[in-house]
DNA sequence: GAGTTTGAAACT
DNA sequence: CAGTTTCAAACTC
């Protein structure tokens, strides 16, 4: 199953995702680019977190940028704490999952909900916007300026001293913008740079890159790995680079994200880069990224949880990574399939479907890159390299602040994303698959990597992580090189070999994930993994599309052809290359190619409407050709259709209901009818047979076969001419006949009673 | 089942 | 963005 990835497929992925040189450039940026949040400016009402979600977080040893508000605050990024990113806004009062993971110390912070510090070094800060007011000082974090501020970065520090940062408000203004991800805005790019007790952080606002999309925030986290704790931002080593992209949509529950990398005491072993691909989300309102350093005492771990929502479902994004305490460079690829645990969406349209994505190694960093225009979301597991690993292993004597992130050389760990995602399909089965809101991580102590997004609605993420079809996978290749992508859909994920659902056995972060990796399969459109194989798509019968255009449903579902009555088909396995371009293709002419059409419409209009509505002229959108009556649903205004009668009181409309409901109500009848006859012939068999073949209760009749039936006759006859030649009266005739064919039943009974007696068993 | 109709997707 | 072509599903016979 694994080796279904082909080495030719990392040429597929966009290359903003492999070219490990942008990334590094992008860490590069001038300092003055960088400029620090304006924390004077008025801060912006609460939005919805999909407009400010952080594109990317970036976790090196880059120096240049600004101070963090408190300069007393100590990196958390040397001591294995994790550190969870709120922006504000996308936080209302709710903790993330990880809070359960152990004692918390909460803060009630302005503008913060909570401030979660669990012991297993993990701080998870929930910042809610509008509450101005001063951080907990008791945490020795930073204060926080009420305003300006929209994201929270919070870590403890080696000492245990919490680091808190805060990002300028102008991070949340793309959000106002509404629309589902089609806002475009310039990107903001956030850098935060964190040294041995002197984290950094700096803001900087790009020109939009993204050809199309919502705004795209990137913000970057750079922070040396330097258990010595250096005091000196001079004298970092840069051990771990990992950068997370997000976008968020407007009107969106806040998500969060966990992001985490292992930190290690000793020289980073693992030099490998792993670029995890997120599938798109319908709509995931929690994303959560956890990383999970190895089990070696020295390789502390960190992770950085961006805490977006909770009301209407959560997604959990789940790195995990082994950092191997060994100084040798990691040579193999260990590449583990982990489990992917849906999480489940409350409130959820429909049905999600998840997309998985499994890096090929395990890399000690993670990296979530956005990409501008294919709209992936892709997460990349950075390790540094051999020149970082040698600073550290020299006592973090690096005094380079420059030195940037080594490029990937290996991937060791396999991380799997899921994402579920709402289907068109979904929708069009109006079937709902309620999901649970709750946000699982889900953490290994082993070296497998996990990534699991939730299975509801991530507005935020949406423009990019939903513009996967619903139940990409992106695999990695097995031995084809370092890195590895397959986009499978979500049916195969169920396919993939036992060993890549490897259950993750959680000991350090989080005391709550082993709830969470017994069901850690992964699951489709909430449905079991079962369940989802028992669906059935209607086949499709391309003949010319090679089934990679959207005239195709199972490519537009984002599934693989199964039992199909294709022609030259590609959409499967063993065409990933021509299936990624042509779902490239796809997204460059639609981002929201694979997105439900059928979405809510807004507030006080029909739940559910065409999100881009029917263009009708002949049908009278009364047939199946137009989607809006296909979906049963009415047109709207975003109809462009021509004499449409698929309105509310239209009567041509309502004769088609009528009718509808007729026929469907004598399917229903009919469907009853046959179902009690098949029960009743069921249960006539059900006590029938067991009388023929056991023997223990046979009953007579069973002895009426033919031969007795005519023997029976014979006898009856024989009276009757008897009778006849006697000249009998008529009546006579007929008792002397009855009374034959008493004889002939009591002989007939008499004999299968000495036959049960004969042959008690098996007769 | 073959042929026609239809409208979305793709193309220009 | 509009017009045209292509395509596969829906529909008809």
């Amino acid at each position: 199953m694994m080796d279904v990835v082909s080495p030719e497929l990392n040429s597929l992925l966009p290359d903003e995702i492999m070219d490990t040189e942008a990334i590094a450039m992008e860490e590069e940026l001038p300092t003055e680019h960088l400029a620090a949040p304006p924390q004077s400016e008025p801060e912006p009402p609460q939005v919805p977190m999909e407009t400010e979600l952080p594109e990317i977080v970036s976790l090196c040893p880059t120096t240049t940028s600004m101070q963090m508000t408190s300069t007393d605050a100590q990196c958390s990024t040397s001591s294995g704490t994790q550190l969870l990113l709120a922006p504000s806004g996308l936080i209302s009062g709710t903790t993330t999952s990880a809070k359960t993971t152990g004692p918390a110390v909460t803060q009630n912070l302005p503008k913060i909900s909570s401030v979660t510090v669990p012991a297993n070094h993990q701080l998870i800060i929930n910042k809610v916007s509008g509450a101005p007011a001063a951080v907990g000082k008791s945490l020795g974090a930073a204060v926080l300026k009420p305003e300006g501020q929209k994201l929270l970065v919070a870590g403890l520090s080696k000492t245990g001293q919490p680091i808190m940062l805060a990002l300028p408000h102008t991070w949340n203004k793309p959000a106002t913008t509404q629309s589902t991800g089609d806002a475009k805005a310039q990107p903001t790019q956030i850098k935060m740079v964190t040294t041995v007790g002197k984290p950094v952080i700096a803001f900087t606002k790009k020109p939009a890159v993204s050809t199309a999309g919502p705004m795209i925030t990137k913000l970057i986290i750079t922070k040396a790995l330097n258990n010595k704790g250096l005091s000196s931002p001079a004298s970092v080593a840069p051990v771990v680079t990992g950068r997370v992209v997000t976008q968020s949509t407007p009107v969106t529950p806040p998500r969060s994200i966990t992001f985490g990398e292992t930190i290690s005491t000793v020289p980073q072993n693992t030099s490998g880069n792993s670029k995890v691909a997120i599938s798109p989300l319908k709509s995931p309102s929690k994303l959560t990224v956890v990383s999970v350093a190895s089990q070696s005492p020295n390789s502390p771990q960190k992770s950085v949880t961006l805490p977006l929502s909770v009301a209407l479902g959560q997604q959990i994004l789940t790195v995990q990574q082994s950092a191997t305490t060994s100084p040798a460079k990691a040579g193999t690829s260990q590449s583990t399939a982990q489990t992917v645990k849906p999480v489940q969406t409350v409130g959820g349209v429909g049905t999600s479907q998840f997309k998985t994505i499994i890096p090929l190694t395990t890399p000690p960093n993670v990296q979530q890159i956005q990409v501008p225009g294919s709209r992936f979301h892709y997460v990349r597991l950075v390790t540094a390299t051999t020149g970082s690993s040698t600073a550290q292993s020299s006592g973090s004597t690096n005094t380079n602040p420059s030195i940037q992130p080594a490029k990937p050389v290996m991937m060791n760990a396999a991380v799997r994303m899921s994402v579920p995602i709402v289907s068109a399909q979904t929708i069009k089965q109006v079937v709902p698959k309620p999901l649970t809101s709750a946000a699982q991580v889900v953490t290994t102590s082993q070296t497998p990597q996990r990534l699991i997004m939730p299975a509801t609605h991530l507005p935020q993420i949406q423009p990019n992580l939903t513009s996967l079809p619903p139940g990409t996978v992106l695999a990695p290749a097995h031995g084809s090189g370092n890195m590895g992508y397959a986009v499978l859909p979500a049916p195969y994920v169920t396919q993939i070999p036992q060993p890549a659902f490897v259950t993750l056995t959680s000991s350090s972060s989080f005391s709550t994930a082993t709830p969470i990796q017994t069901q850690a399969r992964l699951s489709l459109n909430g449905l079991s993994t079962s369940e989802a194989a028992s669906r059935q798509r209607k086949p499709c019968n391309c003949t010319r599309s090679q089934c990679l255009k959207l005239y195709c449903d199972c490519f537009a579902n984002g599934e693989f052809c199964n039992n199909c009555n294709c022609v030259n088909c590609f959409n499967n396995l063993d065409h990933e290359s021509e299936r990624l371009k042509a779902i490239k293709a796809c997204l460059d002419r639609n981002p929201v190619a694979f997105k439900p059409k059928i979405g809510k419409g807004k507030e006080g209009e029909s739940d559910r409407r065409h999100s881009k509505g029917c263009n009708c002229k002949k049908s009278g959108c009364l047939k199946n050709y137009c989607e809006c009556y296909e979906a049963k649903i009415m047109c709207s205004s975003m109809c462009k259709c021509m004499g449409c009668k698929n309105f509310e009181e239209s009567p041509e409309r309502k004769t088609l209901m009528h009718l509808a409901d007729a026929a469907e109500v004598r399917v229903q009848q009919q469907t009853a009818a046959k179902t009690k006859l098949s029960s009743q012939i069921s249960d006539l068999l059900t006590r029938t047979t067991p009388a023929i073949t056991s023997g223990g209760g046979k009953l007579p009749y069973t002895f009426v076969t033919k031969e007795v039936a005519e023997a029976t006759c014979d006898c009856l006859l024989e009276q009757a001419e008897q009778a006849e030649l006697t000249n009998q009266p008529q009546a006579v005739a007929e008792r002397l006949i009855l009374e034959e064919f008493g004889r002939c039943l009591r002989r007939i009974i008499s004999f299968a009673g000495k036959a049960k007696t004969d042959c008690p068993i098996n007769c």
